[in-house]
Order: C-alpha cells, then structure tokens, then sequence
DNA sequence: CAGTATCCGTATTGATACTG
DNA sequence: CAGTATCAATACGGATACTG
C-alpha cells in the first residue's frame, strides 16, 4: 500500500472539513445537466484528436499535410473530420487558396486561441505531470 | 510485464536521453507522438466522462450516489468505469468505509486537484463562451 | 448503497481506394 | 495536395438483471 494510501482518512478529513458550503449554495453548472448543448462543444473539443489538433494549431497557421505530421497516428479521415467539427464551433478557420495544387490553410480564430490556450494548460499539464501519474502505474 | 509498463519505460528513457529533436525553435510536444503514454492519460481524462467528473469533484469529496445525481446522464456503469480510469492515473482517490449498507466515498488527491484546475479553466471557458460558439450555428 | 455481469446496438475509427 | 467514399473492425455506452 503506498504512502498516500495509508494517509487515506486523514486526506479525506482535511478535505472535508475545508469544503466550502458553496455545492449547493452555486446552482450546478450547466455542463452537468444532460441536455445542455455545451456537452456537444465539450465533446467536439474532447474527441481522440480535438485537444491535440488545437494544440498543434496553437504554434501557427498550417496546412493540411503538415498538421497531419505534426499529429502522430491521426488518419487523413479523422483530420478532416475534426478540423470540420473545430470549424462548426468557429474555433478554427479554413482558408482554401483555391490552387492547383490544392493549397488549404487552418488557423484559429480569435475564439479558437481562447480554447488553445485552457487546452496547452491541460495538455502541457499531463506532459509534466505524467512521471508523477507513472509513478502509481506500478507501485 | 504489462503492454503499458513497457512503454513506460521506454518512454521515460527517451525523456531522459533527450531524443526528441525538435522542428522549431519549441519542441514539439511528446503528446504528439502516437506511442507517447501521455496518450492514455489524456483518453481516460478526456472521455465522456472524465472532466465531468473531475468538475464534479472539485467541490469537494462525494459518494457514489450523489455523484451520479450531479453529472447529469451518466450511467452507473460508466460512473464506475471512469471513476477507475481516474483512479489509475492517480487523480482520484476512493475510500471505502467497509459499512452496510455501503458507504463509499471518492476525493481528489493533490494531483487531481492540480488537473482539476485545468479542467475547471477549460469547462468554463466553454460554458461563459456558449453563446459566441452558438452564434457560428446559425449565422 | 455501491457496485458487477451480461447483452447488444451504435458511434467512432482505421484501412483502403479513389478524385480534382 | 487535400481531401471524399466505402467498408470493416472495434470501442463505447446504455439497459437490464443481479449481488453483498
């Protein structure tokens, strides 16, 4: 049993007792009720490849070729798919230049950089974080 | 040896090598690799379920029951399911206190506190931003 | 109360082939 | 280059029944 385990109770207690009476003076957030049309943004933003699409269009503007490098193991499917989903959301812009060959250009909006940036802070987040999360894997 | 833990190490060794070369002047993220680990952590974390849960927990510990209430539409089986997946990536911690009838109850540990707060930045984000999203919808 | 086990339909995804 | 179309495999998730 590891060490966090064994302080259990103590943990939980000291949670408790600095809980803030506000769960149920603040009315729940919408994203918690079922039918609340968030939840398709949510999961738009939330697919496999969402969050790592934004995070890659966070650097800059790019094509379609080179944004599927960037992501590892997204199908030319599942890039299109997303981008599509990020558009309806006006999180990112398509700018088809109209060329033979074809040359399309994805960029965030201004909406899109908001996204972006709570997105680096999760993703970046995991990053750091996962020799710690690691750590509980084996023991 | 499980699949997991193997890639684990490797990974971590990769890290330890600095064997990421990077395109830019920002390397690019380890996220971004298709074998990363990483990838499993933002999966358990970025399913249906998991941010709605962390959101969930955020306020303070829960029980079971009053868990499922709170996070509208989700299915005791999934509730269970991701509650696990948190579990395992050391976000959450569950306490169980071995009454009859049962009384289990599930806390955010440090670590999924500091997730937590990530999540908390991009769920609201989207809910205070609903209304511009949905202005793309129409037009 | 807090789950687990099973069944089964659906949604998501990948592979492949094709197009302008 | 930047996609789309089609099919097949699988992952996901809900409903129901059951348990200590």
């Amino acid at each position: 049993m590891s060490l966090v385990s064994r302080n259990i109770r103590d943990y939980l207690r000291k949670v408790r007792t600095h809980r803030n009476v506000s769960v149920k003076n603040s009315p729940a957030p919408d994203l918690m009720a079922a039918a609340c049309p968030s939840r398709d943004v949510l999961r738009r933003l939330t697919g496999r490849w969402g969050m790592l699409v934004l995070w890659a269009l966070a650097e800059g503007p790019q094509r379609f070729g080179s944004l599927r490098r960037q992501v590892g193991g997204i199908s030319e499917r599942m890039l299109a798919q997303t981008l599509q989903g990020l558009e309806t959301d006006g999180l990112v812009l398509r700018h088809d230049f109209g060329t033979v060959p074809p040359h399309v250009e994805y960029a965030l909006t201004p909406l899109g950089h908001e996204a972006a940036a709570r997105v680096d802070a999760l993703l970046g987040w995991i990053e750091s974080s996962l020799p710690r999360i690691a750590q509980g894997w084996n023991g």
